[in-house]
Parts: structure tokens; sequence; C-alpha cells
DNA sequence: GGACAATTGTTGTCGTCAACAACAATCTTT
DNA sequence: AAAGATTGTTGTTGACGACAACAATTGTCC
């Protein structure tokens, strides 16, 4: 059945059809190749494995850099508002933010004019540790910049400049 | 309330630093404009959800459209192969062709040359599945070219090929 | 030829993350 | 005042990546 040329073919493939290539990396990926989502999904993973590695000596994983950053330049934002603009769940901002309160780089400050929200703000020493991540961040940056190059790097960032 | 500018001063601003523009949308990025992760994390959350929802009938996720794709372009192909060449791990693996297998795509056969490794096959049902798969996968492509332009997406594609 | 290392598929655990659903407290609307 | 919407919270589910351990099998090395 399908591709295989079976029986008397001398190109060594086993009549229950096992390819002897097991190990190469010959291997086509057909109609995967000029799928733009398989090729960002790879690339999404190796540029979150390079920025956690980076920053991993000060446990800053991509979205709590995000949600530091945010709060950071725009002080009193409401949950509600910094997760609607980062595009993640408020159920799930609750988690980050109860990590980055405890490390006490954030705090809940309960608002006055509407008690069911909470305003956010980087504490003291939050401020400070976001101003190493950001240094730590432009070096994760400059990693991008050696794998895919300085100008294809400025090009994706025009072409994805919609989504953020 | 929200857009309520409260009490005495001009400026919103309240003493606790509750900012007044939650439900607006004109909340800085700041660092996070600059950032490829962020861009690259954003527009693959949307290609996925678009790849999703195109292929919501037939029930397929992207990445079980990428076993199948390279299956069928290599028949007999050994689990291990598979995740390598995906970038997978082959536990993970597993549950996707238990999930597949069970679904009548694929099937794994036991290889007579190596008796630990099973010989991946898609099933005479799974190909002509796969080739339905294979148009609707082509559908969402024209839902990216939509999106962020033809030439943006073949640009993208050159930019990416390194890590497919 | 036989001990030892490596590989393959499998099972399991852990943590991240998106998607929902439900809830109490609190606004908003009418 | 009553009904509806919003905010933060808790919980569940499922996809996914990263590890670790294991039995069966193969490869290697002495």
């Amino acid at each position: 059945m399908t591709a295989t040329a079976a029986r008397t073919s001398p190109r060594k493939r086993a009549s229950n059809g096992a390819a002897r290539r097991t190990d190469a990396d010959e291997i086509g990926l057909d109609a995967l190749v000029g799928h733009a989502g398989y090729a960002v999904r790879r690339f999404q993973i190796w540029i979150f494995q390079d920025f956690i590695k980076t920053l991993g000596n000060v446990d800053i994983r991509p979205t709590q850099y995000s949600v530091l950053t945010v709060i950071g330049a725009n002080p009193g934002l409401s949950q509600m508002a910094v997760a609607k603009r980062l595009g993640i769940e408020r159920a799930r901002l609750v988690h980050l933010l109860d990590s980055l309160e405890q490390r006490k780089l954030v705090k809940r400050i309960k608002s006055k004019e509407d008690r069911r929200s909470h305003a956010l703000h980087l504490t003291a020493q939050g401020a400070t540790a976001l101003a190493k991540f950001k240094r730590l961040a432009a070096e994760h940056e400059r990693n991008v910049e050696t794998k895919i190059g300085k100008e294809n790097r400025e090009q994706l960032l025009r072409i994805l400049a919609g989504f953020t």
C-alpha cells in the first residue's frame, strides 16, 4: 500500500513495511512544509526555550515577564485590564499574580473606586528587578537576531505587529 | 463605573493608584513591543485557533495533523523517528497514536527487523481521511494569507524555514 | 559467547497553559 | 428595589513539554 515499493525491490523495505532510515534525518515532511502554523510553532518553542534559559538565573518565564512589563508601564491597571491586554484568561492571571506577589515583585491594592477590582503595582523591589529582567530579555533578543538574522527579525516584527 | 472622572481631580488617578482606563485599549506594552517572542506567541495562538476551528468538524488538532502527514509521506517509520522528526517526545507520541489508532486512521505494525519498534502506517480509511484534512488545512492556510497578506506569509515561511 | 550499554515503546508524574463553568462580592441599569 | 453585568476567585478539563523509570530487545565490547 501507499508508496511502498514492496517485495522484490533491492531497496530494503520489509514486507511488514519497516523502513530502514529510522536514524537518518532525510524524512520528508510533505504537506507540512508550506504550513505557516508548523513553522511558527517550532520557532515559538525555540524562542521560548531560549528566553527561559537566558532568564533562568532569575527564574522568570515569558508570561511572567509580560505581566511585569505591562504593570510597570501602566501602574494601577486592574487584573481584568491586564488579562485582556495580554490575551490571557483572568483565571490564569490570578495564579500568576499570586506567584509574583509572593516574590514581592507586585502588589494588589484594593481599589476604592471599584471595590471589586485590584489596582496592580510593582513594588520597589519589583521595579529594580524588572530593570534587570529587561537587560536579560535584551540579551535573549540578541540571541534571536543571531539565530535568524537581524533583518529577518525586523521583518518578522513588522509582519506580526498586528498581533501585539 | 469605569470611565468615571472620580471626585475633584481632573486627571483620573486616585491616591491608591487606580488608573481609570480599564476598559479602553490604549494600554502601552512598553518593552514588549520589539520582543519577537511575544509577537510570535500571539500569532501562534491565533493561527492554532484558526486551524482548530477550520478542522473542527473532523476533530483534528495541529499536532495530530502533523503526525498523520509525516506518516502518510513516510510509511513504515518508527515512533522514535516520527517523534524526532516532529520534535515531540516519544512519550507524548504514544498517546497521540493511541488516539489515532482508536479512530482507525493509523496502525502500528510490529517490525520483524527490530522487534522493539513499530512500523507506522495509515489505514486505507486514514489515507482518505488525510486527503480531506489536507483540503481543510489548505483552507486554513488561505485564512492565514487573508490575515497577514500573501507576501508576508511567504516571507514568514522563508524566514522560518530553518525550524521545520 | 556473554556481560554490559544503548535503544524502543510504554507508563507515570509534574508543571505550564488555554478554555470553561460556577460563585460571591460588587457595580450598573432600569 | 430588582435584574443584569462585571471582577476576582476557585475548580475542572484537556493539550502539551519535560523528566524519570521500566521491560523488552538490540548492539557492543572484551
